[in-house]
DNA sequence: GCCCTTCTTTGACGGATATCAAATTCAGCG
DNA sequence: CGCTGAATTTGATATCCGTCAAAGAAGGGC
C-alpha cells in the first residue's frame, strides 16, 4: 500500500496509518458516482485516499453550486460527521475515487484515544469553516474578475499551478455563469497571466493573478 | 448566578454548569467593544453569557461584511481555537455583554474528559458550518429579495419574531446595499409582512415571508 | 478518420442592483 | 422641548453581469 497524500495524512504517524488502513473500509467509486446522499444521516467518517471530487449542492429549483473541490487526504462530511448532523451536501467522484471509511462510533473512539487524530481531524474542519468564511467575504463585497482569480489561486496551488476544472465548475465556485469565466479566462490568457486549454487551465503568472485578486492591495 | 441560555447551555448538566462557571473567568463588555482581535492566536475559548455580539470582517480596503449576529449560548472562534489556527474575524459587543472565558489547554482538556461537552460543542462548530454553507448557496444562486427574507427569517427566530437589527446590519449579512435592504422592507410593510421601526423589526406574516424567500417552493 | 457529445468562445441585449444624492424621521440628551 | 447625529427612506441614474443565441474546438468511441 502507498502512502497517501494530502492534509489527514501528512505526517501522519506510521503507527496510525496502518491501524487506520486496518480498521477502515476501503470503496471505490468511478467518476459520476456519489459518495454519499444529502440528508442522509452522518454515520460514517469518509477519508479521500485518491482521485477528485466535486462537493455540489442544488436548490429545490435547481440552482447548483460547486462547494469544495476535493481531493486526497480530504475529509468530506467530516463536520456533520462529529456534529451528529445529516450530511450537507453529496460529493460525486470526477476521476476514479478510492476512499477509507469508519463507521461514526468508531471515528469517535478513535479520536478520544488518539490526541494526534483529534487534533488533525479538527484543524481540517477549522480549515473547511475559514474558507467558506473567506469565500462568503468574497462573493458579498468583491466583484466578479477578483472572485474568479482568488478561486483560481485556490484550486490551482503551488507548486503545480494547475487545475483539471472545467469553466462550469469554477463558475459555480466564483458565484457566477462560465460565460463570464469564460470571458475573464480569455483575456487573462490574452495578458499572459494563464494557459487555458480544455478542463484544463495552468497560471503563468501567479504574481500577476494575485494582482487581478485584489488590484488595490496587491 | 442565573442559569444562562442558548445553544450551549441549553441541556447542560448542572454539575457540569457549575464547574464551567468556577474554572472560568468572566468578563463583561459595553457595547463597542471587541471581544479578540482577528489575528490574534485563538488561545482562549470564549462563551457568550449574556448580550448581542456581532462578527464582522473587513478586507483590506475597507469593503466590510457582517458575518454572524450571536447572542447567549455562542462560542465565538470556537473553531480556530480547537483548529489551532488565528481568530478568523473579530466580534465587537453590540449590547452589554457577559462571557466566559477559558484557556486553550484547559478547554481541551474538558472536551478530553467530557463527552457530553465535546458532543455539544462539535454540534455547535457543525451547525455553523451548515448555516455558512447555506448563506454561501443562497448569494450564489438567489436574487437579493429572497436573500434578505432568508436573513431576515433567521435573525429573528420564532418565538419573538423579532430583531434588533439595522438595515446596514442586514445588508451586510444578505450580501447588499442597506439601501436595497430598506426598498425591501418598505415593500413588506405595505404589504403587511414586516412591522419594522428603527434598529427594530417584526415578523407579522412569517409564512408570507417564507414565501418571498421561495417563490416557487414555498 | 469521422461522428457526436461535451466543453468553450464570442456577441448582443436587457435588467437587477449598486451608486449617487438628498430629504426625512427618529431617539437620546442637554 | 429643541438640537443633533444616526438611521432610514426615496428617487434618478449608471453599470456590471447574467441571459439569450449560436457558432466553434476538442476529445472519445467505433
Amino acid at each position: 500500500m502507498s502512502q497517501p497524500s494530502g492534509p489527514f495524512f501528512e505526517n501522519m504517524p506510521a503507527d496510525l496509518l496502518q491501524e487506520l488502513h486496518r480498521t477502515g473500509s476501503l470503496r471505490t467509486f468511478a467518476p459520476g458516482e456519489t459518495l454519499f446522499y444529502e440528508e442522509d444521516r452522518a454515520d460514517q467518517l469518509l477519508a479521500i485516499i485518491e482521485g477528485r471530487v466535486r462537493v455540489w449542492r442544488t436548490s429545490p429549483r435547481g440552482a447548483a453550486m460547486t462547494v469544495h473541490l476535493l481531493g486526497p487526504g480530504a475529509l468530506p462530511g467530516a463536520a456533520a460527521v462529529f456534529g451528529g448532523m445529516v450530511y450537507p451536501a453529496p460529493p460525486t467522484a470526477i476521476t476514479d475515487v478510492r476512499t477509507l471509511g469508519w463507521p461514526i462510533e468508531r471515528a469517535e473512539n478513535m479520536l478520544q484515544e488518539n490526541a494526534w487524530l483529534a487534533s488533525s481531524v479538527l484543524k481540517i474542519i477549522a480549515h473547511r469553516n475559514e474558507e467558506m468564511l473567506q469565500r462568503l467575504h468574497e462573493v458579498s463585497t468583491q466583484p466578479v474578475e477578483q472572485r474568479v482569480a482568488r478561486t483560481l489561486l485556490r484550486v490551482a496551488p503551488e507548486p503545480a499551478n494547475f487545475t483539471p476544472a472545467t469553466r462550469q465548475e469554477l463558475a459555480e465556485l466564483s458565484a457566477t455563469t462560465l460565460h463570464t469565466v469564460s470571458r475573464i479566462i480569455s483575456r487573462w490568457e490574452a495578458d499572459g497571466l494563464v494557459d487555458a486549454g480544455r478542463r484544463r487551465i495552468r497560471i503563468a503568472d501567479r504574481s500577476g493573478l494575485a494582482q487581478r485578486a485584489d488590484p488595490v492591495c496587491g
